[in-house]
DNA sequence: TGTACATCAGTGAACGCGCGTTCACTGATGTAC
DNA sequence: TGTACATCAGTGAACGCGCGTTCACTGATGTAC
């Protein structure tokens, strides 16, 4: 049973974040100022300084709970799909993808956006980053059920191979190359939606998107 | 023949945007500050007043700079390509992107980054980025001879195919579904790969964009 | 159960800083007659 | 060609602002005996 203070700690840790998160909104991860969190938390800026310890601390946790939160939202949508269905499995995790970028714009651009000058990502974050892509690895590693991975001397050099069958399972080169397009497209076309570069040419993003996955879907020979 | 006035004018607008461009490098967009451009340049802050009223002025010039530099850099590197070899012209052209952005990371930033904050892009941008896209249509539709637009119903509103056809001509549906997949791709692509998102699986970023976009020209039936 | 001490949360003033923008000005360059 | 005036480039001081971070402090909450 926790004590008291440390609930109360707690408490404050996830309050300093929620604010921090609903000020992001307003004026973006540069313009984010510990001292308009304190102040609209009614508290003192150098109370905060028990917490975390300097701004980029607080930014980074910001963005371990950003990559989380989009991890547990895909990996939720796509959970309700029955596991043989490949491609359904596909448009649950790229559509709730989407969607949690729309519904939380400035933390996707804190994660997918430009980064932070002189900002360096500590560790935990490259881990907690990997939840999305084990989820779409995940689907084309149970859709390449007979495939063996062998790559063409050519290629040998390109990827990380070892690295990335740890996520496909043992799917082929081409399905493996055409998985890390997928992962990649969809990154650009919710980077495109969001920073309004399909003004003029998309109209409807979430039948788009549909569409496009359906295409990828096919190359990644999804049923 | 320009007056002496004017071409001293000239000078100094070229000469504060290119202090500011380096000094994007360091600080990013955001960073980007009209005192430091003085103190570089050497002259009082308030001097730059008389060519830039605002900050947002000198950015938005920036912006159009990039834009232009980024879709010259692709239009010469393509334009050296025999015009029947289509798949060449596409490698040359997101080659040319490729390596533009690495040479330019801020610069690119600036235009595909995370948008600046409140910051509205101005019409004579949105010009200026069709370069690229135009370059990369251009290309599907010279591949797209006998083709005829149909779209099917359930996808009339999905595009702005007026638009998109002013681009990739007469190509059909799916060649233009497809032509849009090879721009997001591309430039998800350069995004992933400057922003630090392949760590760990892409380790020969110019092979494998090279490996994807012979898949994408595939599927755009390139010869 | 009660007291003495250590730990922690929060305060408020202060530090030094750099920013965008305005303003009244000086001096040089161009223009009109 | 020479003078009178208008235009422009650049100066330097000042405005009001918000920032991150430090520091000595008060008071409340927990811990040990």
């Amino acid at each position: 049973v926790a004590g008291a203070r440390e609930e109360h700690r707690n408490r404050q840790l996830a309050l300093i974040r929620d604010t921090a998160r609903r000020l992001l909104a307003t004026h973006g991860a540069q313009g984010l100022s510990l001292r308009e969190v304190a102040r609209e938390m009614g508290v003192a800026s150098s109370a905060l300084y028990r917490y975390y310890s300097t701004r980029d601390e607080l930014l980074t946790a910001l963005i371990l709970d950003a990559y989380n939160d989009l991890g547990s939202a895909a990996e939720r949508a796509e959970a309700k799909i029955d596991r043989g269905s490949h491609r359904a499995r596909l448009h649950a995790a790229t559509q709730a993808i989407r969607r949690w970028a729309l519904r939380h714009p400035h933390e996707y651009a804190l994660i997918f956006g430009t980064p932070v000058p002189q900002y360096v990502a500590p560790d935990d974050t490259i881990l907690a980053a990997g939840r999305v892509t084990a989820l779409l690895g995940g689907i084309v590693a149970d859709a390449a059920g007979g495939d063996t991975l062998v790559v063409p001397p050519a290629q040998r050099t390109m990827l990380e191979w070892e690295n990335v069958a740890l996520v496909t399972g043992s799917a082929s080169a081409p399905r493996v190359i055409w998985a890390l397009t997928t992962w990649t497209t969809v990154f650009g076309f919710v980077n495109f939606e969001l920073f309004g570069h399909f003004v003029g040419s998309v109209r409807k993003p979430e039948q788009f998107l549909r569409v496009v996955v359906d295409e990828l879907a096919d190359q990644l020979g999804l049923r």
